[in-house]
DNA sequence: TATGAATGAGTCTTCATTCAT
DNA sequence: TATGAATGAAGACTCATTCAT
């Protein structure tokens, strides 16, 4: 490995750094204002950059939520995909789900609730957020087959209207990032426990 | 009643309709797009009338999310206090609150999508939407107080953590507006039954 | 004369006069406004009319200002040419024309106001106008050659500028319409005596 | 001085520049087809850029006239301060105020028309503006302790009525700005001379 | 005569984006 | 990498004007 090859490695991540940095000041601000509230000039002066500089990083402000988005999703899919790969029973692997949800949350709160607030617009606007459909329908096919198998096993009730436990479900997971604060009382884990006792046992005494 | 008098009624009647029309239109389109992301040219091609003639019956873009937010919350206030005001026990209490808020869900699906997108945003924006802070604040006072009541009379499990459970209770209900459609399967009724039989024992077996 | 023929000239005569009532609130609206600020709708409301209504009374907001100052100059050089034609000394006109601006403002203040703040304006503005260009021109034809008169006749000082004072006496005659208020401290012709006495004799000791 | 300190003062003092230009720019625009008839457009196109690059210099048309007529305001009382302060008798010190007067009007032509024009109707419009009925009673006071001052002192005549004089004073000067031209036939000096030649020992022979 | 709803052109202003330095 | 001046399209809002009633 030549000296210039170091360097350049070292510029390419110092950039990539750089652009994480952007990034994640980019998705609080977007969480706080709104996407299409938000201008790009808020987005620099949390930065401590001038407007204008942003399009040295990034193509446009809608790559900045594009990227935001993407990389929240792909990580997100991941955990879940290794939870599903686990071979878990129905239960246990709703558990295990809604674990990983919350940690989801706390990892990238400010991405999941400019998920929450924006996907379906950004959705509406264009192809290039087409993947964002995509994981929806991914989604909510994983939480189907989940509360299917759940019944057929015989750890949930066979009475329930699933399709509404499912819409039930997924909205008040991703709902929580927005009073969800990192370091507070309640660490994500002891959240999604608590969040699992509720759904799975109800609040009836 | 003279007929002068029917006569003025008559036209302030028709105004008022005219603007409840107008209001209705603008919160499908705000509910549909986004408050920020909606154009006051989008409200009024859905409206069927140009741009500038929605300021003859508006002040502002502004004024218009005001006063459909307002005539929401002002709705589902009357409808909770007469409830409160019955009686009840905790857990009937809660039953009725829930079935009322899934009422008002029916009755103003839009309005109810605009309150949870924008409502942070406004509230942050001006001191003219301090009344959304107030309603949060009286909501959570009624669902803490409703909770604690029921865990005191046996009705709710005392091993609870009962701001979580508010916090979920209130976002889930409210977030049904996104995916309810009136006239759909299930009517409001049902779907409140569903979703206390959910958050009331569980989904387990 | 008919009946008919004596309504028709009742209506034609009222009809006269609530357009000269109108007018006199719109000169006043436009003088403490400034014409190009000022709507049709607040002139309408100093009326306690709607502002489509004074479109059954005016073709435009252009044609209120037109009439109002056409009818103030018309009056104006009226009087001036009586003076003029009085066959009088270059000192004992001047005093006269000064005399009668006065009375003038004292007549017709919100119009003369907006005279003196609108007619440039107007007259670069168009055609319509141009009486307003003429009326200028007249006007210093008519002080310069009473100045050169009275020069002449050894009634004024001979090393004077005479365009100069010219400017001075047009400019300052008018602006009193700008404080000047009817049934004030001062009469019209009280004013005007002072003025002649600080112009004509300075306010040196 | 450091080259970076150097540098940072380059930068501020060529952006004062730049809006010192712009600013005599709308100054001249203003002053040629009034506040309210001008377009931001037109003085962005007098400027040679476009509409909305304007607003990169300044916050809004308002604070353009707001700094054209503070600058004008500012240079003009220091100009007044210093001869205030020189202990002049009563007469020389009206000569000099009405020099500097006409200086005024020489350096800053279009901001005088601008503040003689639309100055009433702006400190009509908001607290932002109350500087000029502010600098409106300096002037009052100023003229109205000279004018007595002088008659105290034997300089003028004892039968004035001073607030007219100084109503007449006032406008008269200031009203000039509408036909001076720099470079003219006059230089400022002479016109002050005619105009207090004028003022002091009146036209007639 | 007057109303009130609507029109449509135009205004101020914002903002994502560009680009020379 | 970042700056700062500018672009230009679009947005909220205004207002003179029209017209059916």
């Amino acid at each position: 490995m030549s000296p210039r090859r170091r360097d350049t490695e070292g510029t390419a991540a110092a950039r990539a750094e750089r652009r994480a940095e952007l990034l994640a000041t980019a998705a609080e601000v977007f969480a706080a204002k709104g996407y299409a509230a938000t201008t790009v000039r808020q987005v620099a002066d949390a930065a401590g950059i001038l407007g204008g500089s942003l399009y040295y990083h990034f193509d446009s402000k809608e790559s900045m939520v594009d990227e935001i988005l993407s990389t929240f999703l792909n990580e997100m899919w991941a955990a879940y995909d290794r939870v599903l790969a686990a071979g878990l029973g129905a239960r246990e692997t709703v558990e295990a789900v809604i674990v990983e949800s919350f940690r989801s949350i706390d990892r990238h709160r400010a991405a999941v609730v400019v998920y929450q607030n924006e996907s379906r617009h950004l959705a509406a606007a264009g192809e290039r957020f087409a993947y964002l459909l995509e994981s929806d329908r991914r989604f909510e096919e994983m939480w189907m087959s989940l509360l299917e198998r759940g019944v057929r096993e015989g750890a949930f009730r066979p009475d329930l209207d699933l399709p509404l436990v499912y819409r039930f479900i997924r909205d008040t997971v991703w709902v929580a990032a927005n009073w969800y604060r990192p370091g507070g009382r309640l660490a994500a884990d002891d959240i999604a426990k608590q969040y699992l006792a509720m759904v799975l046992e109800g609040i009836q005494a």
